[in-house]
DNA sequence: TCGTTTAACTTTATCGGTGACTTCATCTCT
DNA sequence: AGAGATGAAGTCACCGATAAAGTTAAACGA
């Protein structure tokens, strides 16, 4: 059904060969030919073969993305960045998401290397380095995306959570809030990084974190983390000193943080400042709107994407690179608590 | 690098296609011969070429989703479910959004087609069929999903939206809503069938919509629809008679209408009772918990896989095949005007 | 004038599998 | 014992492209 180059060549009374090179630019085709072959290509809408191509060049013109969850808005937004852009250079994606599960992670990940993809682009949630190993072993170049571990040398895409965590501390303390809580995520680098931020921003003040002032967020079934945001602020504003001010790790977790603060009969913000983080866009449209901070998915997307294709392109194996965006505090209702002047606006 | 299977064959004194014929359970080999490769197979971690075996069975065991906007949960929803559901039949997924961009759309799909996937899976923001003639003529089977257009006969796997309609405007009804209106989307089959439904369920009880009361979200710029919801509402909200009920069309629609509403001094649901449709995760967090009429989206998207799956099994074109599922009501706050009774709960 | 370039193609081999046939030894049945 | 059936392999051609090397004729330089 579909033409193919054998269809084009015999047309027009030339080598399969010579079409092949026209359709890849390559020099040695006088102008007559190209034309005449470029133009049969678009009456019969020919489309080369991908299959056959990358069994001879080994290269699929796939990247695979892997996400902890598509419905989270942080990845879904960096998905849609990378196929966007992916895109524009003729490369295809393949998107599987984890559900935050190790297992099943490595399970997508042995279907992308079966399916050779060229580049694989991750946002991991393992919580060894063991499945890298099995990567490098194929020698399919991959990057980290958003999450990190400390001990692998690799490509990582994603915000300096460090700086995250600084950001929307010291936010809150500009707020004059004085009992800052931090409800932390999960055992992984982007919430391990908040946490030090939000260390360092208070002890540059001087300040160390009350005990039972920072809690863990409980892995009570949601990945997002509402419930166990929910769970996490019931607990702090039973601690024996009550916050006066929460940085959560992630929006979900806001969310949850603010209904239980408000189901305590307190007000946001005057009794409990909070602070997310993600930026998700319907923030706008909450009980409490939530002052966030944004990690520019968007921006990490391109980014990532970027890295792939340059890797893609590359046969040789490139240095590890990695690349931090700013993060950029984003205040809304839920941590303003002076009308003006002390609260930043962007 | 990789091994092949020419490397098994050789190891083991067999041909490459004895090795093959293994690989693919066919019956005529030895109990023996199969468990030695089987075991050599597992030792090196072999995993077919699937470029090469596409090229020669013309399957990719691959499909292609095109959805208007992954970061609209509805459809991260559906690619979710549709993804979990193919991967478990070893088929992988090519997602791509097409940002409610009619042209953008059929770029995507061509590249769909030059990939040769076996079935695609496609939420269309098309105005016309000419596209759809277009994947035809290259003879790749494909299913609409949550749009259908009356004029083609196509696979499709959706809602009902004419229940949906029925649904949330009987909800309203019940509540005691005398004046409901409708925020209704594009020009696409939902937002047609939604009015229908709204239509059919005023009519039942000898009602017809007041003039002015069905107001069409504008495309402001934003695809989901809070801006368009928004204005909509605020143009409800100076009719010469105020309705008392306003169903949306879609969630993020009813957002926007809430914030007008709220904005303009009104109570929810006391003075306007709102029902938006998707019920998209977060409503529980809204300043107003969202009534909004669940659509199934996790069902919808193991409905299309399997259908799709069993479209890419057969070689043989089958007769187009419509599945319905069926809407439910879910009551919050923002249409529950009293305390019990009334109200249905689930 | 003759060897050397150069432009513009063509030939040949190959990528890693699969489908359709063929071979060959063993077994079964009359 | 010989014909046919059966089981368990193997042969060969081919899928649709690309890489590398080879061919041919015109152009060029000394």
């Amino acid at each position: 059904m579909a033409a193919r180059l054998k269809d084009i060549a015999d047309e027009l009374g030339l080598s399969v060969v010579t079409v092949s090179k026209v359709l890849r630019d390559h020099p040695d085709i006088s102008e007559g030919t190209r034309k005449r072959v470029l133009k049969r290509m678009r009456e019969l809408n020919y489309q080369p073969n991908l299959a056959a191509r990358s069994l001879v060049t080994g290269r699929t013109w796939t990247l695979g993305l892997v996400v902890p969850d598509l419905l989270h808005p942080f990845f879904a937004e960096i998905a849609k960045a990378i196929s966007a852009q992916t895109r524009k250079h003729g490369y295809s994606l393949l998107i599987s998401s984890s559900d935050e599960d190790p297992d099943l992670e490595i399970q997508e990940i042995r279907q992308l290397l079966a399916r050779r993809v060229d580049v694989i682009l991750i946002a991991s949630a393992q919580s060894s380095v063991d499945c890298f190993q099995m990567i490098e072993e194929q020698k399919t170049p991959y990057v980290l995306i958003d999450r990190r571990f400390a001990d692998l040398d690799a490509h990582f895409v994603g915000v300096d959570d460090e700086a995250v965590g600084m950001l929307a501390t010291s936010h809150l303390l500009e707020q004059q809030c004085s009992r800052i809580a931090h409800i932390r995520g999960p055992n992984v680098s982007t919430a391990i990084g908040r946490l030090e931020g939000y260390r360092l921003a208070l002890a540059s003040r001087g300040i160390a974190p009350l005990p039972g002032h920072v809690i863990s967020l409980g892995t009570s079934g949601d990945h997002r983390g509402e419930k166990g945001g929910y769970e996490a602020a019931k607990q702090l504003l039973a601690a024996e000193i009550r916050p006066d001010g929460v940085f959560c790790f992630n929006d979900p977790s806001a969310l949850g943080a603010m209904r239980a603060i408000l189901d305590a009969g307190l007000r946001i913000p005057e009794d409990v400042a909070v602070v997310g983080c993600g930026n998700l866009s319907y923030s706008d449209f909450l009980r409490v709107p939530l002052s966030s901070v944004d990690q520019g998915s968007e921006a990490i997307g391109k980014c990532a994407a970027d890295l792939a294709l340059r890797i893609a392109r590359k046969k040789t194996q490139t240095r590890p690179k990695t690349e931090f965006m700013s993060p950029r505090m984003v205040v809304r209702a839920s941590s303003r608590r002076f009308a003006d002047g002390l609260g930043k606006t962007s």
